[in-house]
DNA sequence: TGGGCATATACGCGCAAGGGCATATATGGG
DNA sequence: CCCATATATGCCCTTGCGCGTATATGCCCA
């Protein structure tokens, strides 16, 4: 395995967990209130919370008997970090990878002709 | 399960995924091109591509005996669409997220940092 | 101190996803 | 026509994950 896929990686990729985020972005909830919104067993609930916690989406605070979670930012930037250079190709760049497309010779558009192989050696990212 | 997920939510959760998109975001390659960059066997890229063209975020084009795959950024627009609120929280609307933490009735997080405070080293949780 | 609320954990299950290996399909070439 | 290249699929196994139910833990209150 090479990298693990970071986990906040992973984290929206259950319904549950989603859904939780997007409640504990309003603010932050205690976990009676996430099991009402949700309308799902509080051991779910809480099993998914452990998940978000682990992976440093949410914090939680004692307090008293309720446990209070809040969303922490830092591993969402992280990904929003790495939608960052995706983001720019819907941006108004969106021109640039059409030259990308365009750029290469197969037939980009019916009828044209095969020009150089484009196998030659590793092309590496044309410098943006 | 009142929704599945969207796809491109989950599409991001395996390493694989991740450097095959992050690959195809450069310049459209063909599977060979996948395989030497990611040195794993043919057939798991081979799953993988269907994964990611189910979920729609390549689209694949057959050239003679290639395959050309390409980047479709609109299920990550989506992605992106999600994400977007949360990174008000942390572009500079951070105030605004320390104010929902001031509402609670004890809660002092070290508000320092009023700019986007990329990457401390953010710890683990409140320890059990 | 016992009881009840709020939350977490343990155990067991079924399913789906990922991986490897072998093989099928398409295409171009000798 | 047969073979080589390029890619996709099928089969099987293993693991991870989400779920539910039952139970443990911590904390307040009477």
């Amino acid at each position: 395995m090479p990298a693990p896929t970071p986990l906040p990686f992973q984290a929206p990729s259950d319904p549950t967990r989603l859904r939780i985020l997007d409640l504990l972005r309003v603010r932050p909830r205690n976990v009676g209130e996430l099991v009402e919104e949700r309308a799902v067993s509080q051991p779910r609930v809480s099993k998914h919370l452990r998940v978000l916690r682990e992976a440093g989406l949410v914090a939680v605070r004692s307090d008293a008997r309720h446990r209070r979670y809040r969303l922490r930012v830092e591993p969402l930037a992280d990904l929003d970090a790495w939608l960052a250079p995706y983001r720019e190709l819907w941006n108004g760049r969106l021109d640039a990878l059409e030259r990308h497309l365009a750029s290469l010779p197969r037939d980009s558009g019916g009828s044209g002709g095969s020009a150089s192989t484009p196998t030659g050696p590793h092309t590496e990212e044309p410098a943006p």
